[in-house]
DNA sequence: AGTCAGTCTGGAATCGTTTCCAGAATATTG
DNA sequence: CAATATTCTGGAAACGATTCCAGACTGACT
């Protein structure tokens, strides 16, 4: 009885109040089959009563379940990760599984220590864009079930975006329009994604004999782009792609500052789809990722982990569309 | 020993490493001082050998205290909550609690089930913006900590922002500007601050003598003020005020479409500053809440009360700013 | 009526940790 | 050196649920 807060009811009341002995309260409510009609009834009858609903810690214990799940993601205040945890936790409820959520900020050395304080109170990982070390994610494998999201590493399952084809489209759009020279804007070294995303663009371009011009690595965000906005355009390159939306925005609202028409003088392409690249002026050009797919099939992909399914190492692979809108334009000639 | 999961260590394998009991591990880890410092170095060295960690599910159990909090929110898509869920998060870990999170998807009914399931594996919650009934959430006045943000109700602490200093602010702007007639586009109904946020505004208007015309209630995201839009251009406002960023963006956004200059005809203010408010064209003129201080003063006010200190209702208002950008102007003659 | 199969039930053990208690070891004092 | 005070330690109980086991009961059948 502590401080005024009304103690918790177990399940020793319950048998208390319906005369028949904890074990039997456990059966019928879990399996209401296990029991005669008639102390089920009872037993339902006294729960009711005394509003008691078991307690999840005490049961995990020794279920060694605890139908949580642990989500861990670089950084909350980029709205992509937003919409993937948001599926996440849409079909988690679904199958009446709670969401732990981490964010590491951006720090690849705080994800390991994230995982680990997470890790006796979830039965299994959804890693979202990890930025740590493989051998450091790899020294998990085993120990609990992880899905991997937005990057591939083995042992895990992983679900990531078919970055080449999303660039082969925007590379397409781009040489369409006229444009032979591209600037990349490219996020943290440490992401998967970014390198997966650079190399599909370096071979879409190649495949066309464009030139790729090298605008180095931002952080993955509006300041980031921002601040690449200048060395882009001290380049050759009529068209620039970036990481992420967040760094497209950045380029997109230097250029307005410095009176740099978008896309009369230089057309910019963003990606992810985040919701306000529609909504800006003008209205960014990007490869559409289906984030809340991501977050789902994720879950779905960790269910049979959980239960023990060896299932390996499954490798999906969502599709990506180029949304074309007011930010690409003809080359300037 | 299943399905190859490395069994998990337990502090009884620390024990019978380092020599000595169960009982004397748990001290040395627990409170160096109470052991010998020999017996410290000991089963230092062996929880280290091993990759011990506490389970602590299995504390919790016996302690009560589970060292996470479960944050309510209605909608994780809307770019205001991730930043406050941030806040929340950064503060946690510091203080090392982890974090549960739930999204309602706005819906009132799903919020009392969602915290009675979250209820046994938290030492107290944070609800961000609930939807849900006062009766509803009284009932679990004096069973679990509870602060709540941005929503005024007891006997739950509370931290909101100065909504009425913000329109205060916010009309006293456009009262300058020269505007004499305001829409209101409202949020949800259920939702407290869009109540906090009328009422300010009414009192603001009334103050000075200015029209206040009600353009009904949206949903808060960018297709509802998107839906808005054009029962504001039917009145005789000259200028509009949103519940929210998101509506005000989705005014925005319907304005240009139909060619409606901003702010020539109409001048918009939106509410929160969202990233995004200062990315659109024009920029959004918007109240700005001090988003990061919530989370982390929610996290503080929370602190002493699920340390079992009955520190009542303490109320914390947090100041608002109005930004002024683009999106507001000269009243038309 | 007696045997047997099957259904229900209660008691005990268990999960991994913390905490209480009492006894052992050590240190302090006259 | 003996007596006392102090520090350390191990064993056992506890947290709240689930699960195994064995015994009690029911009913069916010969």
């Amino acid at each position: 009885m502590i401080k005024g807060l009304a103690m918790a009811v177990t399940i020793k009341d319950v048998a208390r109040l319906a005369g028949v002995s904890a074990s039997s309260v456990c059966r019928a409510l879990a399996d209401p089959a296990r029991v005669r009609p008639e102390t089920r009834e009872r037993v339902e009858h006294a729960a009711r009563e005394l509003g008691y609903h078991p307690n999840r810690v005490a049961r995990s214990l020794i279920t060694g379940r605890t139908l949580n799940i642990g989500v861990v993601l670089p950084d909350l205040a980029n709205p992509f990760f937003p919409s993937v945890v948001k599926s996440i936790q849409t079909r988690a409820r679904e199958l009446d599984y709670a969401v732990f959520l981490s964010d590491t900020d951006e720090d690849p050395a705080v994800e390991v220590p994230a995982i680990r304080a997470l890790a006796k109170q979830v039965d299994g990982f959804l890693l979202c864009s990890p930025r740590a070390p493989d051998e450091d994610l790899r020294s998990f494998a085993g120990e609990k079930p992880i899905v991997v999201l937005n990057r591939r590493i083995t042992p895990f399952p992983s679900v990531t975006a078919d970055s080449a084809d999303g660039m082969r489209q925007a590379v397409a759009h781009l040489h369409a329009l006229g444009h032979r020279s591209i600037a990349y804007v490219a996020g943290p070294r440490t992401s998967w994604s970014n390198r997966d995303r650079q190399r599909g663009l370096r071979a879409a371009t190649a495949a066309r004999g464009m030139t790729l011009v090298d605008a180095g690595n931002v952080a993955p965000t509006v300041d980031g782009g921002a601040a690449a906005a200048d060395l882009v355009l001290a380049t050759s390159a009529t068209a620039v792609l970036a990481y992420n939306d967040l760094i497209a925005l950045g380029l997109l609202q230097r250029f307005h500052a410095r009176g740099v028409a978008v896309p009369g003088r230089i057309s910019v392409v963003g990606f992810d789809d985040i919701l306000v690249a529609a909504l800006v002026g003008p209205p960014l050009t990007t490869v559409a990722i289906a984030k809340e797919q991501i977050g789902r099939v994720g879950v779905d992909l960790l269910l049979p982990l959980m239960a023990g399914h060896e299932d390996g190492t499954a490798r999906r692979v969502l599709p990506t569309q180029l949304i074309v809108r007011g930010s690409t334009g003809p080359a300037p000639v």
